[in-house]
DNA sequence: AGATTAAGTTTCACATAATGGAACCACTAG
DNA sequence: CTAGTGGTTCCATTATGTGAAACTTAATCT
């Protein structure tokens, strides 16, 4: 299963054994990866040993695993601050969910696939990194096609190619093709819609946050369930989504760190 | 200042890289990070080149700034569900939270630093990241005394010795003697006090959390401020936290993660 | 303009540091 | 006792990272 050799020496190595260890999401033993990675047994074992010295993995003693280890969650905090738009967007998405009373989503899009930065629930209170950090696909979430359908064709096509067009349920638009031709739709309309394509009964409608220069920041959505609205009353919030969105672009454009010298 | 040379080789040294990138909070400039590394202009270069190819950094074209990169924030996810305490000990920690309405932070020690890994308050809903990933001090707030106090000597020395031991508040125990008089308190009541040593009007009463062979695995604690109760009122709350951070070493105790072979 | 400095990027001979086959150790099972 | 499994260490070979210096822009000054 192609963990593909990586081209930036010692290091992307040693990273591409931190995503083998957090691929498999529990903690794994050192023939584990040994059997999956490319890998001789001395390098791996030196690649672990590095890593949990420098607090990127932990090493259980008892049950020899290794798993992910704290210093992540330390950096994380960082760069979910410094580089993703949730601190920026927070008091906007807290406004709409509220006004809304339904599940906002932030997203941005990372290699090909839609990663999580933020969810605001009016009901509920938040469930902190189970969802920030959360990974979903690209080709059947309404953020996912939001971004999508206004990134440059190059980018798309690259982000394509990353795409497992797994049928999750009878509506998951399971081919190229048939998200090719959604995205058309989608640019048109200036909103995309989950029509039950990932999970069944989950709905959403969602825009893309896009910078002055036309470049895809993120996007965010509005989520509900079949049981509890329809997509034409969803849709009757577009504009609302589409006029938080923008004044999330103005906010990012607009915003420059502090300089301090 | 002073980011001591390290021995895991390359790796090491890039990772050091992304903690100087870290460290600043904001995007940061090629010549800023330059200025305060020890490495040469041509390696720090390779180095930044590496990290941004591996998505650890993202960098702004426009403004020629490098930040921490998205890709840590998906590996904190798994990190952070995995390797931390925070997943297993939720249901405890909302119970805590709704019966004493007061706040409730979970933490570990992480190099000497304590990592809040979760957070809850009754009142208020969570900011998510804000939080979780947050470090702090060991040697003045609650939970990370609390920790101290049950750490085997060598690695409260050790921790000592990362310590800055600077004077927050006119209540600070700002040397290694007071601090270490105070652990033995500490011990022999179980639980610990922040006496607005960190931050003047916020109060704690934090317990650890124990595993069975006697390893602290955390921390457990009740914040509030000053003008809203006292420390002896959270001290009438020692025995039920203490009692919730019982039931969490429990549930980390008897916690497999699911063999899936 | 032309000269001057600063900031970022590339080159390349050299030495360090990663490599991985093989040997080794510690268990467990037969 | 012997074979097997899972993990750790050795060490000669060589790939990789290193960093001084040269180079390229892009501002800033005279």
């Amino acid at each position: 299963m192609g963990q593909e050799a990586n081209s930036d020496g010692t290091v992307g190595k040693a990273l591409d054994v931190l995503d083998m260890v957090a691929a498999r999401g529990k903690p794994v033993r050192f023939s584990d990866l040994l059997a999956q990675s490319a890998f001789p047994k001395a390098t791996l074992y030196r690649f672990l040993q590095t890593l949990t010295n420098q607090s990127m993995l932990t090493y259980d003693e008892d049950r020899g695993t290794y798993a992910l280890g704290v210093r992540l969650v330390r950096l994380a905090h960082t760069a979910w601050a410094q580089s993703s738009l949730a601190p920026l967007a927070r008091s906007y998405i807290d406004e709409l969910a509220v006004e809304s009373g339904e599940t906002i989503h932030l997203a941005q899009m990372d290699q090909g696939q839609v990663l999580y930065v933020d969810k605001r629930n009016a009901a509920t209170p938040v469930e902190m990194f189970s969802s920030a950090g959360k990974v979903g696909p690209a080709y059947c979430t309404g953020v996912g096609k939001a971004m999508l359908a206004f990134m440059p064709d190059e980018a798309v096509e690259k982000a394509l190619t990353r795409q497992s067009f797994h049928c999750f349920t009878p509506q998951t638009l399971d081919t190229p093709a048939k998200l090719k031709s959604e995205l058309q739709v989608i640019r048109a309309q200036g909103h995309a819609f989950d029509r039950e394509e990932h999970e069944p009964g989950i709905i959403c409608c969602a825009v893309p946050i896009i910078s002055r220069v036309g470049r895809v920041l993120g996007a965010l959505s509005m989520t509900s369930t079949t049981h509890r609205t329809t997509l034409d009353a969803l849709e009757a919030q577009a504009g609302r989504i589409k006029d938080t969105a923008e004044r999330i672009a103005t906010a990012a454009e607009s915003w420059r760190f502090p300089e301090q010298d």
